[in-house]
DNA sequence: CAATCAACTGACAAGTCTGTCGATTACTGC
DNA sequence: GCAGTAATCGACAGACTTGTCAGTTGATTG
């Protein structure tokens, strides 16, 4: 009832019936829900409850819970999936290469937070069924190539190009995933607000390219 | 049955009863439980199905599955606690502060790999209630203090030591955490091998202390 | 404006999971 | 070797969850 009737009464939309939106405003508790508790966990009808739609609504759209989850995850990932793919960067030397995919990626994720916990929650629980059947390891393999690339010509120190991409991953997403146990620290700073997030995304770029920068 | 009986049997033990060796062999099939689903998907039945005892002893020992998770948590984190606390850092120059630091963690985690993804699941599930009210914080505390001190002295680059001891523990733990997708590489190595390891060890702190030194 | 269809609802059947309890079996001290 | 106690088990009650279904309501169209 919430959102809904909320959305309504201040739009003055006559619409009460929308299939389209119905789906999203689902889509979106979905994802909430999952990047909270993970696809076991979650309670179909605590998505309900966020959306004001009925339980049954869920299954009517997307025939059950995994389905859902599915949905779930694609519509999470193809931003960062389209936005990597378009990047460009064979033209550009490994730094600008590495600079250019970095600030693509933090912004990604500034914009998605969920992100990162739902991917973790694939892997952890779901052994990343997800991604073996998607092209989501695309992104980390445009990662590596560039490491490669840079390892090669000198550009970057000598390190190893896949061990470095997951610790480069995890300097990145890890402010995303550990959130939940980060805000206890005495600062007491929205790490969601703006400048937090553009703070980490800076900070998180310095250390990346120091650290393979050759000495 | 199956550990138990096995155990016996090879060991020709007598005692067929024991309390402590009980309770030790529920905390490590619940250690695997709630690292790979977290509280709430972990269930009772399937600890107790590793362990070969009944499901009542769980609550005989725990009281309930909270007390379980409780148990758990306070026993994973024990060994790093201690092992971070008695560093005895304050007379090292920051830079040798820094690289046993984090020979120390990844030492401890490498021992203890589902200790990351049940952090994990404490901060995303749970929000971090656990380290909110327990001492864990006073890791990561221990490395802010090892950052101001050297942009203070002039050892790291002029870093913002909070987001950067963030990211840090990134590099070190996100190897574990992400797991389950990084295993789908077309690599196919044994992640958790001595070999992987040891090298994840050196690659992280190379990359770390390359990313913090003044250029 | 009536008929049709898609969107939507609430109640519920069936299954799953937790936590309890009485009964049973091994140890321990006398 | 007997009595008492601690450890263990299996069955089950009760709560919670998923997914279904028959029926209702609002839009659309000829």
């Amino acid at each position: 009832m919430a959102r809904r009737a909320k959305a309504e009464k201040s739009l003055n939309v006559k619409q009460v019936r929308d299939a389209e939106a119905t789906q999203a405003l689902i889509l979106a508790a979905a994802q909430e829900e999952f990047a909270q508790h993970g696809l076991t966990a979650a309670r179909t009808e605590a998505i309900a409850a966020k959306t004001g739609v009925a339980k049954s609504m869920i299954y009517y759209y997307f025939k059950d819970k995994e389905g859902l989850y599915q949905a779930v995850l694609e519509r999470s990932h193809s931003n960062l999936l389209q936005t990597t793919l378009q990047l460009d960067l064979a033209h550009l030397s490994p730094e600008a290469a590495l600079e250019k995919f970095l600030t693509a990626l933090l912004n990604c994720v500034s914009h998605n937070p969920k992100l990162p916990m739902i991917m973790f929650h694939e892997a952890v629980q779901n052994q990343g069924q997800y991604y073996k059947r998607s092209s989501s390891l695309s992104i980390d393999r445009t990662l590596v190539e560039i490491l490669e690339r840079g390892t090669a010509t000198g550009a970057f120190r000598q390190l190893d190009p896949f061990q470095s991409a997951i610790n480069i991953m995890g300097t990145c997403l890890f402010y995303f995933i550990g959130m939940g146990n980060i805000k206890h620290y005495p600062q007491g700073k929205r790490l969601l607000s703006k400048a937090m997030l553009e703070q980490h995304s800076q900070e998180a770029i310095a250390l990346i390219l120091a650290g393979v920068r050759k000495v």
